[in-house]
RNA sequence: GCCCCGAUAGCUCAGUCGGAUAGAGCAGCGGUCUUCUAAACCGCAGGUCGCAGGUUCGAAUCCUGCUCGGGGCGCCA
């Protein structure tokens, strides 16, 4: 069993040895240097490699294989490993023994799974899914979600306290407009549907545009003259006539009137009712609880622009108030001309409030790509008054996750035929759907272990199934990237799809049922990897760890779902060619089933980060 | 016009701090089933790492310029 002290990570442990080797053989002003230690690409190279001769030669004037050697002959790691080899240029190759992976694996077989807490006690406030009220989740609301969610679930996983910030737009003019249209329309509040929402809420976009934009630019033409212009004015007078109203609903609830807040109230449960059904659609870790819109940052708003004023970090410009940056042309606008406040001034506020209030050393926005340029000078604007520090006078990182589009295969922004936003409802219904479908006809087969089994589970079962695919096809590459959205390609049960990883789970879980026995009682069973495979499976499973902590640090989901997908792998090769239960030598065999459950805890833990169920049958 | 992001096999994508022969999946071709769940495994084939320079013992990776595609750019959010 485990000893909290030992680390279960190879690579950490060949660091160390490296360190005092390097340190023995050229003294000790070269004890901090990095051996840069990695899993070799190529099973002929050995299982790690230390990479530092070449580098460090160089700086010595000395030849990169000599150096190596010196280092070398101080190195000891008998009790792990295998003489190490000098090869190629100066790469120092290493072989670990059978009876040293045992260990290990013995060392990461508690309920960590080898991974580490963080070590900073400071929370994490993660800006994610930033739903509009009146508006029904889009596919546009699918990816902050789902990665916010991802990476809340693995620094949890590390022990920190994490913040999920639904940042909800639920305030402002936008609002008031669609509350407006309502009122105006004569719509009963209390028996309001999404639909009637959606449909006031465009209405509203529309009126204002008309207003707004339409008539600004047309007014300015060259080529209006007076009769054309007469025109715009007519065709704009209701739309402006819109916005004036809903100028003045807007102070209404500014200002507190019972009615108009009665029907604001009345909006957003609307709203949030379906927002909520969709979360649990999508097997997300969110709430009531996690709800911080732009609603509650609205008494701050003055504080944020006095405090900007007071330390001089704001000046006025053409009646707005700008905070200015060194390195590029446009200013940040805080406050416009007529007094009234941005979307810029509510984020500013929110900065101030997770690093001060909730003591955050990083906070993460999980936001789309566009709003690149929006957020560096959010942050380089935080910096200017030094709103990035705790309370306690930690520093804290922001950091602003642009992840690209989900697009149709038209490779443009994903829409219905009809030129509609696709809502996320549908598209998670139809995921579900698929693969429902996919798991009660795969149970119809008389040899599935699924045969046979209660529709519920079936159900439950497909609902897992069809989440995970969508959730791992939009995880599982850089996030900056744009990608296609294809149902047929994500939910298919062969290659890199979710479906497949809780296949694989799901087969070992079979081994456990078929030996009828509780992995629990394999705990004094000695596992010793002596097989290629298995050793291959052995070391995969000691990189679990590190690549957590390596998700973490870089917020990039997809190096988790590359490696799982490689565990898998590395097990399906083991499965193959090690007979498990038919073992002869009953040693062998519990040293297998030992891998196993390793796998299946590792699988099943690892799925969980991605917010992906692991079915033990399917 | 200015700024940002992307480009790797037919398709979809990985590629760690610059490291050994650039790797997967899908599609294609060929094998392995009285199965420990074949939703699998093994093998073959497939490359101008967008282009051109540069730095380096070593570049898909770093620097400069360019091409193509996408996005953003002061009083909306």
């Amino acid at each position: 069993m485990s000893s909290q002290t030992a680390s279960a990570d190879p690579i950490e442990l060949l660091e160390s040895a490296f360190r005092s080797a390097i340190a023995g053989a050229l003294g000790d002003d070269y004890a901090e240097t990095d051996p840069i230690i990695k899993a070799s690409q190529n099973p002929q190279f050995g299982d790690y490699q230390a990479n530092f001769a070449m580098g460090l030669a160089k700086k010595l004037g000395r030849k990169p294989r000599d150096l190596a050697q010196e280092v070398v002959d101080a190195l000891d790691l008998s009790a792990v490993a295998e003489p190490a080899e000098v090869a190629g240029p100066g790469f120092i190759n290493i072989r670990l023994k059978p009876e040293a992976l045992g260990r290990l694996l013995d060392a990461m077989d508690d309920d960590e799974l080898g991974v580490r807490p963080d070590p900073d006690p400071h929370s994490v406030a993660i800006d994610l899914c930033g739903v509009n009220v009146a508006k029904q989740m889009h596919v546009g609301h699918l990816r902050s979600t789902i990665i916010g969610d991802a990476i809340a679930r693995i620094y949890e996983r590390r022990g920190r306290k994490v913040f999920r910030e639904n940042h909800l737009g639920d305030w402002g003019l936008p609002i008031a407009m669609v509350i407006d249209q309502l009122r105006r329309a004569g719509t009963d509040l209390d028996r309001l549907t999404l639909t009637d929402l959606d449909r006031a809420y465009r209405d509203a976009q529309l009126s204002a545009k008309a207003d707004i934009r339409g008539l600004a630019r047309a007014m300015e033409s060259p080529h209006a003259g007076p009769h054309r212009r007469a025109e715009l004015e007519e065709q704009n007078a209701s739309a402006h006539e819109a916005v004036e109203s809903a100028k003045r609903t807007l102070v209404r609830l500014q200002q507190g009137d019972p009615e108009i807040r009665a029907d604001w109230e009345k909006l957003i449960r609307v709203t949030m009712d379906a927002v909520y059904e969709s979360y649990e659609l999508l097997n997300v870790k969110l709430g009531p609880e996690n709800n911080r819109g732009e609603s509650f940052f609205r008494d701050r708003l003055t504080d944020v622009i006095d405090a900007f004023v007071r330390e001089g970090v704001a000046e006025e410009d053409e009646g707005a108030l700008v905070v200015r940056f060194e390195d590029r042309d446009r200013p940040l606008l805080i406050r416009k001309s007529d007094g009234g406040f941005l979307y810029a001034t509510t984020d500013l506020a929110a900065v101030r409030f997770r690093v001060h209030d909730l003591g955050a050393t990083r906070v993460i926005y999980v936001v789309d790509a566009r709003q690149r340029d929006h957020f560096r000078d959010i942050f380089d604007a935080a910096k200017k008054i030094g709103w990035d520090r705790t309370a306690d006078g930690a520093a804290a990182e922001l950091v602003h996750i642009p992840f690209g589009a989900v697009l149709g295969e038209d490779k443009r922004p994903l829409k219905t035929r009809s030129g509609e936003n696709i809502t996320l409802r549908s598209l998670l219904i139809e995921a579900i759907e698929r693969g429902t479908h996919e798991v009660i006809r795969r149970s119809e087969d008389p040899a599935a272990p699924t045969h046979g089994a209660p529709l519920e589970e079936l159900k439950r079962t497909g609902k897992a199934v069809g989440i995970a695919a969508v959730k791992y096809a939009d995880l599982s590459s850089d996030l900056v990237r744009d990608y296609v959205f294809n149902f047929d390609r994500m939910i298919a049960f062969e290659g890199r799809t979710g479906p497949y990883l809780q296949y694989a789970h799901a087969r070992v879980c079979s081994i456990f049922a078929r030996a009828e026995m509780d992995p629990d009682s394999l705990r004094e069973v000695a596992v010793l990897p002596q097989e290629p495979a298995e050793k291959s499976l052995a070391l995969m499973l000691l990189r679990y760890g590190s690549i957590i902590a390596d998700t973490a640090r870089s917020l990039e989901p997809h190096r988790l779902c590359t490696y799982l997908y490689d565990l898998a792998d590395a097990y399906s090769s083991f499965y193959q060619q090690c007979p498990v239960l038919k073992a002869d030598d009953p040693s062998i065999r519990g040293s297998r089933l030992r891998l196993c459950d390793l796998t299946r805890r590792v699988l099943e833990d690892g799925l969980d980060l991605l917010g992906i169920e692991a079915p033990r049958r399917m």
